[in-house]
DNA sequence: AGCGAAACCGACCGGCGAGTCGGTTTCTGG
DNA sequence: CCAGAAACCGACTCGCCGGTCGGTTTCGCT
């Protein structure tokens, strides 16, 4: 659910309150399903929590399956800008873009727990269809580590590897540290989890770690 | 499908029909919720599906999240069971014996698709008591492992890592890599998807590969 | 054979929660 | 100020499914 084009000016004064609960409604599914589980959070008890009833919450969403799309979607939106802009921000060297990648996903996810949680765990409870929509969205990201890393095969920056593979991997070493993490079964605090998962994945890759100023003779330690 | 301490002697002859049909019930249960999920999978369906009724599934398991205990203690103890015996056959070297943890979880759970997607997804929607046993088990091997690799460090043999985070991070890969082969979202037989993700693994710890000249496809003989 | 227990059956119950619906309030445009 | 539509309310319905229970079959044992 991609927001709609947005008219600078405020037509109707109608809208933005409907947005607003709509956003509400949007932030305690969240939470509930993070917290309670799909199944154990009850449509009532989350209109409640929003300060609505249910037949407000049924004004917005049609359905159950439906209001956790939308979370999904709003999750997936908020990555997507996230790594969007960490990756321009990271230049031209595919390391460094994939590096910024994963930890533009590493922070967001960390900042936003519940919606980390609804999307690697709870969504799969909602029945196949909205797994194969959490699978996508992975696939997506991987998809985009995988042709930085492809690029930096190309380049040799990196020992062999299957870029598709080691994305892949990624993701879900990322993955399995902020659930821990989330979960409080690491006790470490985000800034160190995040670089020493950073050197992990780089060592993985077998790459330089592209903080070299300039790429004038830098050499792959691997054979080729 | 040994669960419970087994008596050489068959003392009375009804045991082994009742342990017989508790075994089609635990297999019926792990088909169904890896396919339906647990919410979706009815007991009903599970009892039928298993050549069963109803009255004779609570005969054996007297509640749903019971039945779903004992499947995931199954599984457990199939993979504690695995990945002992890799680690025995791998003699001292702990970077071998880390190997060989990873390739048992690996393969134990590629060849049980359904059960590796119940512990890694299903069980999350039980409510928060069963997800808590399954994290259990997670942090079990992850325990392991991270001693294994802690071994490695003291003598020397890896780059420096955090032995905890570094296991944490190895099981998410493997999970990871795991459940988008089994989703078929990955391509690859499963024996290169082992030895790439194998080369990861390794590099990621900077660790030497152990000079040993069994390089190559290593048999691993489930011999309990 | 025949008794008692283990194993199994399937119709039935109860509540729980998603979804409905007629009604009420709140806003906007004219 | 008056339609009238958008937004919202909450009591009610209704199907589904986990769990129960009295009854029946299977078996071990003597």
């Amino acid at each position: 659910m991609p927001a709609d084009a947005p008219p600078a000016e405020i037509e109707s004064a109608r809208q933005p309150r409907a947005e607003a609960r709509r956003g509400d409604l949007l932030a305690a599914a969240t939470r509930l399903f993070a917290e309670r589980g799909y199944a154990a959070a009850g449509m009532d008890e989350i209109a409640r929590s929003a300060g609505t009833s249910k037949g407000g919450l049924y004004f917005h969403f049609p359905t159950k399956q439906a209001l956790l799309a939308a979370v999904i979607g709003r999750a997936a939106d908020l990555l997507r800008k996230r790594v969007a802009a960490a990756m321009a921000a990271a230049g031209d060297d595919p390391v460094a873009r994939s590096e910024a990648a994963l930890a533009a996903l590493f922070r967001t996810l960390a900042k936003h727990r519940s919606l980390s949680r609804v999307l690697a765990a709870e969504a799969v409870a909602a029945g196949p269809e909205v797994r194969e929509r959490v699978e996508r969205i992975e696939d997506e990201f991987v998809a985009l580590i995988a042709a930085e890393l492809r690029r930096a095969l190309d380049l040799g920056l990196t020992a062999p590897l299957d870029p598709e593979l080691a994305a892949r991997a990624w993701f879900g070493m990322v993955r399995a540290c902020i659930s821990a993490w989330a979960g409080g079964r690491i006790a470490a605090p985000p800034g160190e989890l995040e670089a020493e998962l950073r050197r992990l994945l780089i060592r993985s890759a077998g790459a330089m770690p592209p903080d070299r100023a300039d790429r004038g003779g830098d050499r792959c330690p691997d054979r080729p």
